[in-house]
DNA sequence: CCTATAATGAGAATGATTCTCAAATTAACA
DNA sequence: TGTTAATTTGAGAATCATTCTCATTATAGG
């Protein structure tokens, strides 16, 4: 279920942007690489601290084009950085466990049927309130060993 | 499940915040009635707005102590402003749909059923991870109806 | 009523993010 | 493979929610 083959990622990131009349430029297919060698959500400074020559305004930019096209989300936290990482189509439904303490987010999944059930409610609920839903996300917060010691 | 008598709040206020030695202030006091008297969560523009006389640095500030007094809730989504809540001891535990273009927030709650299953994978998942958990939030992101339109 | 300590309010400082604009790059076509 | 028009880029300035500072005010506990 998840693009793991570059080639897809390419093709796919130039169609989603063309879709919104945007570039797949050099600089972007940087980034796209950038968080698909990441295997967690990540900020904006670590892409600026991975040699990676990208310019802080450009990278800002571009992830916000990214997003718009659907490729990236931007995951917002009380951590005072957002982190970003590849959209669900590109990487597979999952969650995040976030540590508070030191701003650290893995990704996690749940099985299939609580997934599954976890959906069918949530659809009802979206009913309910007359909303349209993009997508539902669930978090967990705590402390990851490391902070714990 | 959830405390609505206002002495009641008064009192568990006035201890979990002697609890990390912080008084109960008139104008934490105030905060408080606020967040009862909404029923969903708000922003500080909002408390501002509602003419409470109190100063912008101090809502900023005791809010912070009510979170760490853990009073209160703060909410952090893409939207640029921090929306506040009373916590689930308080009102009682429940999830977030939010809609993106105008950034409103609503309460809904999940079946008792599927709230149990989701929280017992979860803490499964928190083992595997070495995490110790505070807290698992689950938000619906999408446009409300009247944003639709 | 004193005194020591904490809370308050006004405004300054911080810092992540967004904006601006001249220079560089790209797409499309001849 | 030039030429041109439109987009993207990068450096730095601007924005704005939030945090900090500090003199004043309120509070708790003798």
């Amino acid at each position: 279920m998840s693009i793991t083959n570059e080639t897809d990622i390419d093709q796919l990131a130039a169609s989603q942007l063309s879709a919104i009349n945007q570039r797949y430029t050099k600089n972007r297919r940087q980034l796209i690489e950038i968080l698909l060698e990441t295997s967690k959500p990540i900020t904006i400074n670590q892409i600026l601290e991975s040699d990676s020559k990208l310019a802080q305004s450009s990278v800002y930019r571009n992830l916000a084009v990214l997003e718009q096209a659907g490729l990236v989300v931007k995951i917002i936290t009380n951590d005072d950085h957002a982190h970003y990482e590849l959209a669900e189509h590109i990487l597979d439904h999952h969650h995040h466990i976030i540590c508070s303490p030191c701003g650290e987010i893995l990704d996690f999944h749940l099985s299939e049927k609580i997934e599954k059930a976890l959906e069918s409610s949530l659809k009802k609920i979206a009913d309910d309130f007359g909303f349209s839903i993009d997508r539902h996300r669930l978090d967990l917060l705590g402390t990851c060993g490391e902070c714990a010691e």
